[in-house]
DNA sequence: ATCGATTGCGCAATAC
DNA sequence: GGTATTGCGCAATCGA
């Protein structure tokens, strides 16, 4: 839509002649000034959550790690064990490392 | 800095008369478009950037959740053969609670 | 039909 | 000596 930029003088589109016009006008410029102002903030905040964000990501993926090395460190104890030690009655049959990645799963859909 | 709102006519401040002016206008609004498009395009990548990082913070958290349950299976798992196992001389003197905590710290202060 | 809110647009000052 | 960015006002439109 054509938004009428600056044109000459047309007539008295908008108000009437100067009265009601110029304080309606003025009540407009308020109104634009807060609309802008809350447009910036808006943008100002959504910087900041972009940050927020990032460092939770940080966290996240440090926590990632740290448990991905435990659980590293544990399945290796376990399987480590369980060959070394023949008298493992309690894990015969059970295929360690299927047993883990089917707890993987479990949790995973589980969520 | 007093920005000049739209005064009456005033002498020819910016251009000299009307030849070079209109041109330098028409420059600076084409410049004014493509600023402002410009930033409005920076605004939206804000925004999808927030939602992306939405989307991989979520699946972290997931990531988590499922590796601390694998680690709780496995600790529970580990503990209790342990405790039922006489035949245990691998671990005996270890403090399996105390291990997996341990391991848990060097593997944060290494990260 | 009446208000504020939002938006495209142009101007002028200024930042670069 | 130019473009880029920004505050501001106008008018059209949206929205309630």
């Amino acid at each position: 839509m054509p938004r009428r930029g600056r044109a000459k003088k047309e007539g008295p589109e908008s108000g009437e002649d100067s009265d009601e016009y110029r304080k309606k006008r003025d009540r407009n410029n308020l109104a634009v000034k807060r609309s802008r102002v809350k447009s910036k903030q808006k943008t100002q905040e959504t910087v900041s959550r972009v940050n927020e964000l990032k460092n939770e990501n940080t966290v996240l993926e440090e926590k990632v790690n740290t448990l991905t090395k435990e659980l590293g460190f544990l399945k290796e104890l376990f399987l480590a064990h369980a060959s070394n030690n023949v008298d493992k009655s309690k894990f015969d049959g059970l295929d360690l490392q299927k047993l883990l990645e089917d707890t993987s799963s479990a949790s995973t859909s589980n969520n």
